[in-house]
RNA sequence: GCCCCCAUCGUCUAGCCUGGUCAGGACACGGGCCUUUCAAGCCCGCGGCACGGGUUCAAAUCCCGUUGGGGGCACCA
């Protein structure tokens, strides 16, 4: 049997990272079983619809490397205004893969539910459920439907009038969820609704669609968020009306937020575009989230896996059953382990959007900007968390600096005058250097400290300050090397000045 | 209110199924080395089996309860 697994979401917006990890598992166990990855899009709710958000799924998939074997097609696509189809289409054996193309297949469903004796019509007025609803919380009853229109003789909701179909829940018995990751979860009939199955404007819920769905795009395993754990009864009662074999269910862990508590837009990124904008890498995200929640077992203390490596150890089985929260230290540290282990080549090229995007490098890139970008990335290669940290690292390479002010350039213990005179000596021993690489100006500088009889932080933490307008930086000499000679003796200049002027 | 899930350092986890190795690793944190700043790297340290009962010669591991956390109860998914 070949496994088939799903991601299906809904085009609302942009996916958060809980589940984008849930998707991760899901791709893990396609490729580990040398299954097939699809990709359905349920877009049954007219009114939370957002246009472009289907797009975004996907850029944010490929972007994570979450390639699809079978999904939404170039038609379908283009009938539901997603720009770019053809860079998104991918089409299969068992489409369409968008559920608003699919709607008299959910129809036909939910009659054939009625003639069964599974489900029956229902025309109670929305006032009237929430009515019903208030009474129910107010006697602290179990808030649910009264089953009002379930015993109506046949007839008497005419399929004419507006109306829903509900799913005829048995009143007594027991419905058991086999959970690969949880073992046998039991629920009494009883305490399960009778679930609307096709919406009054002729739209199937998400209960119908997706059991309709998965069963005939022959899904094999369903692995999702445990939140969906209540409502997978139901699911089971439909499986059981229609005379269909279920899939696999394996319910994986939530992810919350750093303190615990539900994943919701606060501080740090919170879905794949974000995180993306913040200048993660993919796979290092990829990697995280992987083993978020999971990982490989005794004997295994690594945590930085390649793509192959984790497909090779992915075990659906062994997936953590306790939440897992998310924690962005620990992606900023693997993140950081991933730049570093980058060929400065490569690293440039990842950077290159986030130095035009800061308007430091024009967008058509020179040949002439990009060798001393190449200068620049291995100063900062190691020094860099996130790829976005290159603006403030390395913007004064590109723009104009205003000259530090007297309290930071001065050089506490030893004065105003002293100050003036290393910045003096320091334009001095630089100004006659043909050779301005940084083997030189390292030379030159550490001759100046020896002959000024003082300490290496003195000196070159006051032509830190006044050549990078910072007291943190890359480098010294290779960052004055790359800034070549006539800028560092003008900003050593400026300093001065600067010092000078504010001393009055 | 009703139903469901979960429980090892602050966080992610190994160990649990097949009871018996000082409960192992990583991130974060503290200290040190290196050092022109910041990083990176190396070394050291801090820190955990939620609690209470059983079962057993022996319990993180098996059973029950308590507490705590999370989730679900829509013409949303």
């Amino acid at each position: 049997m070949t496994v088939r697994v799903r991601f299906a979401p809904s085009p609302t917006g942009d996916p958060h990272i809980g589940n984008v990890r849930t998707v991760v598992f899901n791709w893990l166990f396609a490729r580990r079983m040398g299954g097939q990855f699809i990709l359905r899009i349920e877009d049954t709710d007219r009114t939370r619809y957002k246009p472009g958000s289907i797009a975004v799924i996907m850029e944010g998939m490929r972007w994570l490397g979450l390639d699809w074997d079978e999904g939404p097609g170039l038609e379908e696509l283009k009938r539901s205004g997603v720009a770019e189809a053809e860079k998104y289409a991918v089409g299969g054996p068992y489409g369409p893969y968008i559920q608003s193309e699919r709607l008299a297949l959910y129809r036909q469903v939910a009659e054939e539910l009625i003639e069964r004796g599974w489900a029956y019509r229902c025309n109670c007025t929305p006032e009237r459920l929430e009515e019903v609803r208030r009474m129910q919380r107010a006697q602290k009853l179990p808030v649910m439907y009264d089953r009002h229109c379930r015993d109506l003789p046949p007839g008497a909701v005419s399929p004419d009038e507006p109306h829903v179909i509900r799913l005829r829940v048995p009143l007594t018995g027991q419905t058991v969820v086999h959970d690969a990751l949880r073992g046998d979860v039991v629920f009494d009939n009883a305490s399960l609704d009778d679930q609307i199955l096709l919406k009054s404007d002729g739209y199937p819920t998400y209960h119908l669609a997706v059991v309709v769905d998965d069963h005939y795009m022959k899904i094999t395993h369903i692995i999702r968020g445990d939140d969906w754990i209540p409502s997978t009864p139901k699911r089971l009662l439909i499986y059981q009306a229609m005379g269909w074999e279920p899939p696999i269910y394996c319910h994986v862990p939530l992810v919350t937020m750093p303190g615990g508590k539900k994943l919701a837009k606060r501080a740090g990124a919170t879905s794949i575009t974000e995180f993306r904008a913040q200048g993660y890498l993919p796979e290092a995200l990829f990697n995280f989230l992987a083993l978020l929640g999971w990982a490989p077992g005794e004997g295994e203390d690594r945590e930085i896996f390649s793509r192959e490596e984790l497909i090779e150890r992915f075990d659906l089985f062994r997936v953590n059953r306790a939440p897992a929260a998310f924690s962005y230290d620990k992606l900023d540290w693997m993140n950081g382990v991933y730049i570093r282990s980058l060929p400065p080549e490569e690293l440039l090229e990842r950077l290159l959007p986030f130095w035009q995007r800061a308007g430091l490098v024009p967008a058509p890139c020179l040949e002439d900007v990009r060798a001393k970008l190449a200068r620049i990335v291995p100063l900062i290669q190691e020094r860099l968390r996130h790829l976005s940290d290159v603006v403030e690292w390395t913007d004064f390479f590109f723009v104009e600096i205003a000259p530090p002010p007297a309290e930071v350039l001065v050089v506490k213990e030893l004065g105003r005058e002293r100050t003036l005179e290393i910045l003096r000596r320091a334009r001095e021993v630089l100004a006659p250097l043909m050779d301005f690489g940084e083997e030189a100006v390292e030379q030159a500088l550490r001759g100046l400290v020896e002959e000024l009889g003082l300490k290496n932080r003195q000196v070159f933490g006051l032509i830190r300050w006044a050549t990078t307008g910072k007291d943190v930086s890359p480098p010294l000499f290779g960052t004055l090397s790359i800034l070549g000679k006539e800028e560092v003796l003008a900003r050593l200049e400026a300093a001065e000045s600067s010092l000078l002027s504010s001393a009055t």
